[in-house]
DNA sequence: ACTCCTAAAACGAATGGTCGTTCTGGTTGA
DNA sequence: TCAACCAGAACGACCATTCGTTTTAGGAGT
């Protein structure tokens, strides 16, 4: 047998995958090649295919990597003491969306487009935003049972929903229009949901 | 010349745009031929090079349509008498996306990635979701100038722009992962961020 | 230490298919 | 009559995948 059959192999497979995610940056999902990529991470076409069944299949792989840097960023999170409120928690979110060193950001809204294709490519990314999702309630936990005053299982679930949710319009948002920072979308929710909307709401004509 | 070379050509240009929309909401953007769209709408290849430059031009109509719904919505909302608050003014935004009769979310989604590729249709895509948010600000503007205690423009800008990343999200949400209603959406949102988290922060370990 | 040996790994030309676009010839309506 | 419209075959480019060949690594035998 030639080469370690483990270490090498992984080795390969990552030098792939890391080549894939930087032409995936530079032409999208779609105007990527096999070919490009081989070029790119200086093997043959045929290695890939040695490495990954095919071309979804790398995409998969991809999909799980990309994932993979955000939550363990979030575990540490939630493992740490204290309370942490929502906005808390969401802060690190956002922010890590500015950080050169991650996995470029539009490279997760391609995914996002191909998985409406791709039901294989759907699952993993419906897997992974789980294990996000259920990250994040694990952190909110003590918050939430703060502020149910008791059990705070259930309301932890929705917030943590709804914080994820806010995160992917920011990340759309952020590759599109890049409208505003990590703080100032923080800002603005909190002013527009939060007690100045209460305040305000005495002036309402419709009502709720 | 024959046909009435005014109404008959855009009549056409709709009739294959309507047959794009619905291809491109079975196959996605990239999966989505010129001749499977010749087919759906019963004309031949040639006729849609007649009525468009080519594929991405035919894109780019169909984006411009694709926003147009969802502005007059807000601008029948915005022109009405009343202050609305951000939570009124998303809700409509928020439900729009589940009539079925309304474009596919999953379609307006396929648009923002291929946006991240293509220039011509990410102006477009700008040009169009600036019009929303500015239709948006307008509808804001009597609760911000409430809300600020005299001059709210800045105020309704602000938040007129973080409603619109929250819809963002909850449009690419509900595209893959289906989580939550608009109404618990909004709930969520309004308890994380809003009168709860501010009651709760006097527990926080980390503090601002 | 040195040499075969073997099977996996790597290569890259060839294949089969698809796609966007063009082009030519027919049709139609003013 | 004739210019615009339409049809659909043809074209050229590209792409994912395959496959026969070559290279290479590490263990067996000496």
């Amino acid at each position: 047998m030639p080469r370690v059959t483990d270490a090498h192999r992984q080795a390969r497979r990552d030098q792939i995958a890391d080549a894939a995610l930087r032409v995936l940056k530079r032409n999208g999902i779609s105007d990527t090649s096999i070919a490009e990529i081989a070029e790119e991470c200086g093997l043959s076409i045929g290695a890939i295919y040695v490495n990954f069944e095919n071309k979804a299949a790398l995409a998969r792989y991809l999909a799980n990597r990309l994932f993979a840097w955000r939550i363990e960023g979030l575990e540490t999170l939630a493992a740490s003491e204290g309370v942490h409120t929502p906005a808390e928690l969401m802060r690190p979110l956002l922010a890590s969306m500015f950080d050169e060193n991650r996995p470029p950001l539009p490279v997760i809204l391609q995914f996002w487009s191909e998985a409406i294709v791709d039901d294989d490519l759907h699952a993993v990314l419906v897997e992974q935003i789980e294990k996000l999702r259920a990250s994040l309630e694990r952190a909110l936990r003590p918050w939430a049972d703060a502020a149910a005053g008791g059990d705070g299982g259930e309301l932890a679930t929705r917030v943590a929903g709804a914080c994820l949710i806010m995160c992917q319009g920011f990340l759309a948002n952020r590759c599109l229009l890049g409208w505003m920072s990590a703080e100032e979308y923080l800002d603005a929710v909190t002013t527009a949901l939060g007690a100045g909307a209460d305040r305000s709401e005495r002036y309402s004509a419709i009502g709720g």
